[in-house]
DNA sequence: CAACAACTGACATGAAACTGTCAGGTGTCA
DNA sequence: TGACACCTGACAGTTTCATGTCAGTTGTTG
């Protein structure tokens, strides 16, 4: 059968695309619409019309149906695939855990729904998802329990307040320098007062943090630009 | 014609949808593939992995290729496309925000890269994508000038100390209370002791902030159980 | 400049998808 | 409890899509 020329489609039936598009578009007004109206509207029988939703909520539009009422759209926004590098991986995750933490209410919950539902879209295994359009890459994992101290140490590092932390030693007090990021590890360089000396730790080793009040100034030999020199020193002497 | 039964797939051709999927899976390796090797373990005609490579690039699969050499992956991560209600987009653009200020040069970069794309995905006026799976929404605008202070502010509330910010007026001196979130505005709550009341400032508008080494305690009338108690009786009296 | 490999349109064929019809089941609401 | 409207499987007929073939174009690299 000859194909139509693409100009025809404006007098012929819409294609099934078409079609979906232009649900889509009507159901964007988040008012409640039944299938055998919108059936009428496109000229297609009513089982055409429930193959469509089915399709569309397979996709995942997000179409909500009830039975004695009618269909809507539950989230009248959609991001289109994004291809991302690692550190645009990073920095998404960074961001929801962030907000994840600090938001208000609605705001944290609305981050971490999202954080939840991007870690679900990207299994580990690489497997097919359910539905079109998605691809396996790898899961946010456990990374926020790394991120959970990050505003306060950052805030600390910046007011120069002593933090009181514990990882799997006795709890120690640091006054905390600088803040490194190697790919979804943080690091904290400190000057760690119960030792008398310089230290890194990572931030998802942190099992209790505390901000203390105490606020600290730079010494000599114990500041940002002595642990530069020491790091100067030893990657010297290393090669 | 009838209908293969679905178990016939495993030995039968695969699907081009199949197809689709593990051409991504290899391409993934990030090295260069040529089609006809492709079309080799496919068993397929070389023009058809070349459409194969057009309906990729079109869904937003990131596949470069050059003549004389073949193709490869630019971005081995992608999202599906992803629904979203305003909540969660208004934590995604503010998770962006704050890596995009706080975050280390390369994590800033690739915040700042991202929240421009989503930008650029949601163009405002709704229409179709050129791609398949996208939809059009709302752009994310200029609310990153809006959250520039919010980690500032929120470590002052923590730590009750005082700021010194400047709106159109001239600076003033105030205690931080708490900070509430309407939907893209960030207000802050607080007693000015400038002007001797509470007042609620759009962060927004904030064009100078300083967090001030003084700290403040509660004091009857000017804390925030007040401005609550202010709060219901100005909302009992209008209603 | 030649080798390499991406890239594209047109056509015919067979397979797959879409559609309407039919019958029947199910959850919500007043 | 009845009205309402969603929901689903099976079947047959129609339409669309995927594919291979063919001929030709184009950009990159050494």
């Amino acid at each position: 059968m000859p194909r139509r020329p693409a100009e025809s489609r404006r007098t012929a039936p819409p294609s099934r695309t078409t079609r979906l598009y232009d649900i889509i578009r009507i159901l964007r007004d988040g008012r409640v619409h039944r299938a055998e109206a919108l059936a009428r509207r496109f000229r297609v029988s009513v089982r055409t019309l429930y193959r469509d939703m089915e399709v569309l909520a397979a996709s995942g539009v997000a179409i909500e149906g009830t039975r004695g009422r009618g269909y809507r759209m539950t989230a009248p926004l959609t991001l289109p695939p994004l291809n991302l590098s690692f550190e645009e991986l990073e920095a998404l995750h960074l961001g929801l855990a962030v907000v994840g933490e600090a938001g208000d209410d609605a705001m944290r919950q609305a981050a971490e729904r999202l954080a939840a539902r991007i870690d679900a879209a990207l299994p580990e295994d690489g497997g097919q998802p359910d539905g079109p359009g998605g691809l396996a890459l790898r899961p946010f994992g456990d990374a926020a329990a790394g991120t959970r101290h990050v505003t306060a140490v950052r805030a600390a590092i910046r007011s120069r307040q002593k933090l009181r932390m514990t990882t799997e030693g006795p709890a120690r007090t640091v006054r905390p320098l600088k803040l490194e990021y190697w790919g979804r590890i943080w690091l904290l360089n400190c000057w760690c007062e119960t030792r008398g000396d310089f230290a890194r730790e990572r931030l998802d080793a942190i099992t209790a943090l505390t901000v203390l009040p105490a606020l600290f100034v730079d010494e000599p030999g114990k500041s940002l630009s002595d642990l530069a020199r020491s790091e100067i020193g030893a990657a010297g002497e290393g090669g």
